[in-house]
DNA sequence: CTAATTGTAACAAATATTATTACATTTAAA
DNA sequence: TTTAAATGTAATAATATTTGTTACAATTAG
């Protein structure tokens, strides 16, 4: 996770959290997180894919939770914005002839669903209501 | 962590568990593992600098664990290669006229280094030994 | 109607990752 | 003592990923 996904989408949440069901525009958003509105839009896209947010569009449009913050937890979101795993990348053309190069994906693969399934637990036991609770 | 540093240097630590102490040389290695020789000496060097790896010189030289592979801890390979943080960057330009953007990233460490404290034990857990032991 | 908004595609720019080349240094062995 | 085979590392190039921007169609309240 070398990028800004998480943090942005949290950023996005947290600002929804506090708006009191409000719809809050992306160019608004935008302004609070500093990023140009299209990247709020985009990512707005994928959390509306999971679920966890929904938008009005037109004049007076905007977006807002779809569920209580107290229901949203953090290991929806972080699998709602995720593409590459945790740990990395597996190899991309270990020698097949060599015993370790034959096995080796396999074996990262078993260590990093593991590495994600215990994130996945400790994200599971938070929720946005408390992660935004402090604002 | 969108990269292959983790696998590389597991694949690498995983072929020196196997050589019984004997040097094995870069070429070599990266040819087991698909890549360019100097990806290898390059992680080496951070290998080198955990303590986990030992090289000689000259010809007839190579690279050898520094320690048995059943004290080699898999965090302790994760700390060497980690560059960035787990779950991502922190946003880079917050609105601190905002309530939100004043804390968000507070907000975020704090549950970034959390999630990585957990990673940590549980890598804690692992040896090599134990993860090159299938090959 | 009109103005404000979402949604999304297409493209550009910036950054990060991986690969390559080159060469100085080291060292065993012929 | 010379040579060949290594490491170590800098510099640079090539790719891939991430982020930013522009443009515009579609939607909708007023």
């Amino acid at each position: 996770m070398n990028n800004t996904r998480l943090s942005t989408a949290l950023h996005i949440l947290s600002l929804l959290a506090h708006s009191e069901g409000d719809l809050l525009t992306s160019e608004w958003i935008a302004g609070s997180i500093g990023v140009n509105p299209v990247i709020v839009r985009k990512e707005m896209a994928v959390l509306k894919k999971a679920g966890l947010v929904e938008s009005l569009a037109g004049k007076e449009g905007g977006t807002r939770l779809a569920k209580p913050a107290q229901k949203i937890k953090l290991s929806e979101v972080y699998q709602a914005v995720q593409q590459a795993t945790l740990l990395g990348k597996k190899n991309l053309q270990p020698n097949p002839n060599c015993p370790v190069g034959k096995k080796i994906n396999d074996q990262l693969e078993a260590l990093y669903a593991e590495a994600e399934e215990k994130l996945m637990k400790f994200l599971a036991k938070k929720t946005l209501a408390e992660f935004s609770s402090v604002f």
